[in-house]
DNA sequence: AGTATCTACTACGACCTGTAGTTCCGCTGA
DNA sequence: TCAGCGGAACTACAGGTCGTAGTAGATACT
């Protein structure tokens, strides 16, 4: 649970999480700073402690975990893309009263293209596969 | 379709959105600065001028459209509730490619209550209802 | 020892939001 | 007719976030 709200990311924030998801696979201990510069900042123009001011401001916001190796710092996302999406839209959603979150949903879907709406039912379907029954409580 | 992004709002200005949705049916004309003070300003101890700041600029943002009623302004929501948070789901959404949306969606699922998930299924029973099928194209 | 590397600290401008004062104008009643 | 009052327009300012970066100090490599 992040202690922070942890809301809206700038658009180098996004970045930056950006750069550490796609390359969590292959980098499971994290990433330095010079990494991240050297893949990010650099074709940006971007100074090395602008990379370094970022991330320690995103591992005070508990956007990312850090960890020493040495004398630097190793950067890992705190939760993975998706998690961090759920998040979003459940406190879009969360302060919603029933029939209005209702009726958002159904504007939603209503905006949303077919596609997007198989990719729901999927994620519905797949949901109770998983949990057999453990609704109707 | 907004011309400027008008993502987060504000603690005032969402309370202002809330109070004006919430009278929107009684007042189609939507209401001026005076009522909204009268209404959620006064008891804050806000004074008159900052929630007329607070709607103007809410205007030039396009959360507020407004109408002139002699001298002064009259305000009415430019979006209903349901479509500000569609859109906001949306534009969370937006962004990821589609299996990173895939887990997303599985994640927040995930992490929803019953009632939240029978609320989707409902809202997308009403879809298809409502659409017979141009799915599938 | 000298140089490269890294962190820690500080800074600053732009923008957003909450908050409000000041100024000016028109209407209304005494 | 003139003083208020209601209202709008404009200006202001502080606190927060984010992008951006410089500088100083510690450490490590050669």
């Amino acid at each position: 649970m992040p202690s922070t709200p942890r809301n809206r990311l700038g658009d180098l924030e996004r970045a930056v999480m950006e750069e550490l998801w796609s390359t969590a696979d292959a980098h499971p201990e994290g990433r330095t700073v010079r990494e991240v510069h050297d893949s990010i900042g650099v074709e940006r123009g971007l100074a090395y402690t602008t990379l370094m001011t970022v991330l320690d401001r995103m591992a005070k916001k508990d956007l990312v975990t850090r960890e020493r190796d040495g004398r630097a710092w190793r950067y890992t996302p705190a939760s993975t893309r998706a998690e961090l999406t759920s998040e979003s839209l459940h406190h879009t959603l969360g302060e919603l009263a029933g029939d209005t979150r209702r009726s958002a949903l159904l504007h939603f879907l209503d905006e949303s293209t077919p596609e997007e709406i198989d990719e729901l039912k999927a994620a519905l379907a797949e949901l109770e596969a998983r949990r057999p029954d453990q609704r109707r409580a």
